[in-house]
DNA sequence: AGGTTATTGGCAGTCACTGACAATAAAGTG
DNA sequence: CACTTTATTGTCAGTGACTGCCAATAACCT
């Protein structure tokens, strides 16, 4: 693969993955908000592009489909949760360590992004390219979810029953998620209804990670 | 709703939903094995209305998108679980339920269907909007699941409680059968393989109605 | 046969998305 | 600063999935 010494590199360095995925960020925020106000249908590929201020070739290149557009801010709220997961010290329990790290980031942006992703979700309901989108990136996350665990246990993440838990995490974690985007349709996110889902997650997920 | 007195049909009846299942069946088969010999790409929407022998017009209104074209056939296949599902005598314990009742039906169509179907799954790996659809459907037999579990333990089939047993036996069931997909990719459906997988799904299902 | 309704087929159009290439940006070098 | 090199963007024309519209036909009735 390596071939001898190192030219210094010449011309325009590639962007980085840390720019890449800011600016991805940046479409999919416009993106959830058109598709917000208008539906996904009525929104077109042009608008999109227009509204973050990029060519729609461009927005084509960055994008598989206008419904991925989506894609950026949903990943971001699931990273989000597998921080948390890899945080989880080997000698705590699941259920405790869940009450004492997962808790949303205050600042201003997430608080924001938070909102808009529960509200792609409950969009999910009526419009089912972005329900297929949702679960696979769920299902993306399974594999996470499936190296944790096998840390834990000693194993392979790819032995059956280590996949099997993790997928029922995944489970888990979208119908909670799922009810959560219902609980806060009209009233907002709101710290009782944070804890209400954070105690259903643990109660739920105490019992997957039962004969670990 | 009703407007009186019923007047006697007239005209031509509407296709009964025994033909239209049929018809969208027969498609479906057609457009899998385009999907294998090709790939989903190279498949063209005429091309597929050419073989099931019905205009281009007529299959758009048949199926909303090429790729759920592969829908009837799985969704045959997951019927066939809910089926087990719903036999499920009240006594019983799934597990031995499973093993006595969980048989692929052994006439030659079915067979060729179940060759069919984990051909579909074992492209769902690099096509992902089969993959998309994929989890879709199978999303969709939760709510059977759930309808099932609530009915063994009495309560709604939209508990929070009932939806999360639901969901993790979609999840178990979807491992298992993404396992036996690649287990018989090369070798085809044996009774051996079968047996397996019918013996790891009872003993991850047993641990899912453990509580019930 | 003739009336009535459900379904189909053909045709033109829209729009998501792609390939090819010129234009420009961001570096390094003299 | 001029010049080279490479990464990215924009423009434009094209493809193909999918839809609306309407005429044609099929299936049922009297």
């Amino acid at each position: 693969m390596d071939s001898g010494p190192m030219a210094p590199r010449r011309g325009r360095p590639p962007v980085s993955d840390r720019q890449r995925q800011r600016r991805r960020l940046d479409i999919s925020r416009h993106a959830v908000r058109l598709f917000a106000e208008q539906g996904v249908a009525a929104t077109s590929g042009g608008q999109i592009a227009r509204a973050a201020g990029v060519s729609e070739r461009t927005l084509w290149r960055w994008f598989p489909s206008k419904e991925s557009c989506v894609e950026p801010l949903l990943t971001q709220s699931v990273a989000a949760f597998q921080e948390v997961l890899h945080a989880w010290p080997p000698e705590a329990d699941l259920t405790e360590h869940l009450r004492a790290a997962y808790r949303p980031a205050p600042d201003a942006s997430s608080a924001g992004d938070a909102e808009a992703v529960l509200t792609v979700i409950r969009m999910t309901r009526d419009e089912p390219a972005l329900r297929a989108l949702y679960l696979v990136l769920r299902e993306r996350a399974e594999e996470t979810f499936a190296e944790v665990l096998a840390g834990r246990a000693g194993g392979s993440a790819d032995l059956l029953d280590v996949r099997m838990r993790a997928a029922t995490m995944s489970a888990v974690l979208k119908v909670a998620t799922d009810d959560l985007a219902r609980a806060v349709a009209e009233k907002g996110i709101t710290p009782e209804a944070l804890r209400r889902h954070r105690e259903q997650l643990a109660d739920a997920l105490s019992h997957v990670t039962r004969g670990l």
